[in-house]
DNA sequence: GTTGACGGACGTACAGCGTACGTGTCAGTC
DNA sequence: GACTGACACGTACGCTGTACGTCCGTCAAC
């Protein structure tokens, strides 16, 4: 029997084997072995699978929040929930943040961490914009890990920095095999790292507002 | 007569007028009233062109870069300026999103930004680590500023936060109207400010490294 | 002036796409 | 038995990207 769910995860395994360029309403119908026609019992049309998709994706994160931990680990335990789900799907992360999210799905994780950071002393539009600029940080760092992985392309040679006159870019040049090279892991703690002390730094100043201007 | 450039300046106008959706190669050739396959005289295909047109983008941002600036003054002048690009082509910032961006034609802002980092005394791998959790940012908070404004789709009612069960969703539902409004400019400096606040305690610590473990 | 080569614009054709519409087959209810 | 709804399915239409062949304007060689 055909279902919603069905159709949902035939789509994210055909958009994981084969890139997201491979999805079709036929492809996912051949794949579960019913007619085309079929799925849109089940789905309005394609754009709302793709929205299906996301919705999807974005509900397996899982949040196992540990609200007795201090709020800074929880940030980090929240942050790498998150990138392990992108890492997991990454091509269906792709679709994810090429669609737009109006969804609900994605409510559960904004409570937790908004919650978090309540513990951390930020109130009202201060917690919604640290939330803001966490979730860019988080969603422009797997943009790159997951567009650079072979997810929708095969990886091209790395001789595009190789070639490059020394003369007109010599920063680029000399950081050259920095810039090659690319630990995902450690890149994307370092930038957590920065930003959960940012935070520290500026949730001292409002919450305790210890020792400033004194 | 044709050229790979106009065929590049009428897709990104088609692009902006109509949505990424709308681009065909049909439709392209309709704009420059020419024949569709007049296109691949000049352009091997479709993906190509998305390339082409990315790339294109990207070199419209100008980088006016004052070395004698401070280099937290460069690095705010540096990401408004590709900010402001991302809002007067918000559709096409999408495309550049989605695809891979492996073209030389963001060297020039790299070597920028690599130069400024370098003043405020960052060397080697953590220049490199610096800048990639910069871009993150900049292109997490710009997926979600063009992404959210009537670019892709038309904006959906806001209705989605506002019918929430508040025992469920305590924290979500007392910041609706946070969650709800975005003032976008403020969003992103605030997150920018939050950033060069970071790096600035990273590079005295790191540079001057003042009375640090003494 | 004629000829040949060639680059570029173009038309045709084909496979594949999303999906509107109609049809057939069941399960459940009177 | 008849009626009703849900659901699987086939057909068909307009669209897509693009391979291929054709035609025409321009220019070099003779």
């Amino acid at each position: 029997m055909l279902s919603r769910s069905r159709i949902v995860d035939a789509a994210v395994d055909l958009i994981e084997r084969e890139g997201a360029d491979a999805v079709s309403m036929r492809r996912i119908a051949a794949g579960l072995g019913v007619g085309v026609m079929s799925l849109y019992n089940h789905v309005p049309n394609k754009a709302a699978l793709l929205d299906a998709i996301s919705e999807s994706v974005l509900s397996k994160i899982e949040f196992t929040d540990d609200p007795s931990a201090h709020w800074t680990d929880r940030v980090r335990v929240q942050a790498r929930a998150f990138r392990q789900i992108a890492h997991h799907y990454p091509r269906s992360t792709m679709v994810v943040f090429s669609r737009q999210l109006h969804s609900t799905a994605g409510l559960l994780p904004v409570e937790r961490a908004l919650s978090t950071l309540r513990d951390a002393g930020f109130e009202g539009g201060e917690a919604v914009r640290m939330l803001r600029m966490f979730v860019a940080y988080i969603v422009g760092s797997l943009l790159r890990e997951v567009g650079v992985t072979p997810t929708f392309a095969p990886v091209r040679g790395d001789a595009t920095v190789v070639d490059v006159d020394p003369a007109l870019f010599p920063e680029v040049s000399s950081l050259a095999p920095y810039l090659t090279s690319c630990d995902h892991d450690e890149e994307f703690e370092f930038g957590l790292e920065l930003l959960v002390q940012a935070m520290s730094v500026r949730a001292g100043k409002q919450a305790g507002r210890r020792s400033a201007r004194g």
